[in-house]
DNA sequence: CATGAATGAGATTTCATTCAT
DNA sequence: GATGAATGAAATCTCATTCAT
């Protein structure tokens, strides 16, 4: 009974999700919506108050399951702030690159309605969002970042970035492909905030005879500059 | 006549930027609009085909105005890939933000219509947004920045950003003031893409005698990394 | 079982009543009844046909329960017409005062429902209206108003003072009492209607005398006008 | 234009008249009125803002008119506080015989309707109602009426009587005439608190001769109790 | 028998848009 | 050219009522 209800409620959702996303949503009809769930107008109704009931209820599901998916089954497993946030970043893309109705909603109908801001469902973006902003403060914290970056300017590069080319993908269909963009955008975004290593230190063992000098060794000192910074 | 008609079409403009910034194109009415600009609703109509249309139009004059002033007054006068992306960022900061009504619109209203993308104003901000890449593009071809950086990602993350800030400072009303985070958001960037230096080169005279070791002169070579102090 | 269900449905009629009562018949609605009774929506369609229905089985009991109080407990120990019209009208003042959720019904919702005069309730109403008529027509039979008064409009007089009131006590909240003017309105409408008395007959004795003129006896025939029109 | 306007709003309110006399306010569609006056749903909204003021406005003119006519044309050439009282009394049952959907709108639609006592259309009911107060309270000021009346209850009295009356005419069909009971109420009423008259003197001239006892005169003293046959 | 759940059936109301003047 | 006035065309939302369990 409460299995045929939530299973009704899904179908509800799903259909608005969809017709949302497509047509957005003035130009949906609660009736068409109706129909593509296979309920009667005033079904949607009794499971929702209104019509911007029902949008706001939309992304909660997805954005809940992927939070907590992220939370409990990707964050534990993950050492490092940057691949913590390489993680955040590739879920962020992930999610909206296999759920085009969910981004295209997200991104097209909720990010710029002043009502959703007070939802829950906007609670729980916050909450993803929060996230990826306590990881870039760990990382200052730590020393992978530098010193004098703003956490919450970094966080804005990095999601107004994720939210550029997602917008981009949805209006013009170009990139075609939102996760291959996610390490060339981190490596950008970490190249231009990570904290300089220590100073390389270089030994250089000469030999000098009467022969001439000859060089027998010359090694990286420990500590040089890792990773991909240096392409 | 035809002063009085453009003065009156500009009231209908200016009338409709505010209201519609303010209460949404959905939300706001023509008959609103109209008696804000003190004319009669049918008048409306007289200079704009349909609501849709005077949406669509309004961005047309400041956006354009703002790009030619930007070539030229301010182009012509800069010298460097770098200084020319601050000032693209700059002018795209300040024009948003002495301007909230326009960049309400732009950011909630228009970004997100796909009706939007086929207008001339689209037009006019597509080229303002190209002007950005071919100064990327300039950076890149002119060693400035990385050779394998990709242009229209870096143009992402830029403009991704700048759009960020916007939308959190019309809905949230933080952070209080855009301008400020032009050079954070460029120093974080740059960094990100810059072209590394030429390789340093550091010649060490020494001087080997049987009394021992002596250091005579160690020199940079000149085209060594520039640090943040130099921006 | 039959005890459980007529509890119910009285729980039912109590809070329709209430609800009907507060809100008037249009803004009430089922759910909030059945709400209020503990029962679910259907249930209320499990006694009473129709959402109408309802409304007009609601002042049966009330009604009823009055009328059969009135006849067996008050109307056998009254003597004499002006009495008993004097009870009927207490009875009316009283009931409703007591029962301001019954008479707000009956005033504000039923007594302008042309439906409502088909119902059983209705003819119960009828029934007390037909008993003050018939204590009218007993009083002028018996000589206590004037032959020629019409008692239909006698009684319309009596019903139209009491439900004036009883509406704007209801509506205006004045007067704040409705017993207190039982009396006022029989006073203004006895003394309108009473017959008067015999003839008032004196007899005087004259005893004349060559001395004059002497009052013997004067004195008043019995009949003379009583009862409080003299107050 | 002006006229056309006007026309048209009066139309929309003839029809709403018979239509909400004859349905209810909650049977009656926007859509039939707007038929019924030939127009479109969509030009009522034009001249009522809902369905509920165009109830509400719909009593004003008549009410208005009936009210000034009163006022200026019968009121000055009346003389007497009984006269006047007459008059009113007439207006209110010629006005409500003559104009069945009027009064079937004032009795069954608006009487109860609490809303309807915050509208201009009820101030002007009520000032009619003040009308036939001041004259009651004339009537007791200059002695017409006995002093101990309550003037408020008179009223309610009369226009209780009026108001059952017309109901029953309304929702029985009896009495068939409104206006030929104008008498006998006020003549019930009148007689109820009328104050009484100076004592009746009468003086009788006995000739007593030796032939025996003649009476030569036997008059009323002037100022005695006028019977009903006066009126 | 009680009810949870679903819905049929509209009605009100809103505006963008048109058109005659 | 400007506009007052009218309206076509829907869409949301509400409930009384029904029915399967």
């Amino acid at each position: 009974m409460s299995d045929i209800k939530a299973a009704r409620k899904n179908r509800i959702i799903e259909a608005a999700l969809r017709i949302f996303a497509e047509k957005g949503f003035q130009e949906a009809t609660i009736s068409e919506i109706a129909k593509a769930a296979g309920v009667s107008d005033a079904t949607v109704y009794e499971y929702f108050k209104t019509k911007e009931d029902l949008l706001f209820t939309i992304p909660e599901k997805l954005t809940g399951d992927a939070l907590r998916e992220f939370r409990e089954t990707i964050l534990p497993y993950l050492r490092g702030t940057e691949a913590k946030l390489r993680a955040i970043v590739q879920t962020y893309m992930s999610l909206y690159e296999r759920n085009p109705h969910y981004s295209a909603l997200v991104m097209l109908q909720l990010k710029a309605n002043r009502n959703f801001l007070k939802t829950s469902s906007y609670e729980q973006i916050r909450d993803a969002a929060r996230e990826l902003l306590d990881c870039i403060r760990a990382g200052i914290a730590d020393g992978t970042f530098k010193k004098d970056v703003d956490p919450l300017l970094v966080r804005s590069v990095i999601l107004g970035s994720i939210e550029h080319l997602c917008v981009r993908w949805h209006l013009l269909g170009t990139p075609s492909n939102l996760v291959e963009h996610v390490d060339p955008i981190l490596d950008l975004v970490l190249d231009g905030i990570r904290a300089p290593g220590p100073a390389k230190e270089i030994s250089v063992h000469l030999h000098v005879t009467a022969d001439g000098v000859k060089v027998e060794n010359a090694g990286d000192a420990p500590g040089g500059k890792r990773g991909k910074g240096e392409e």
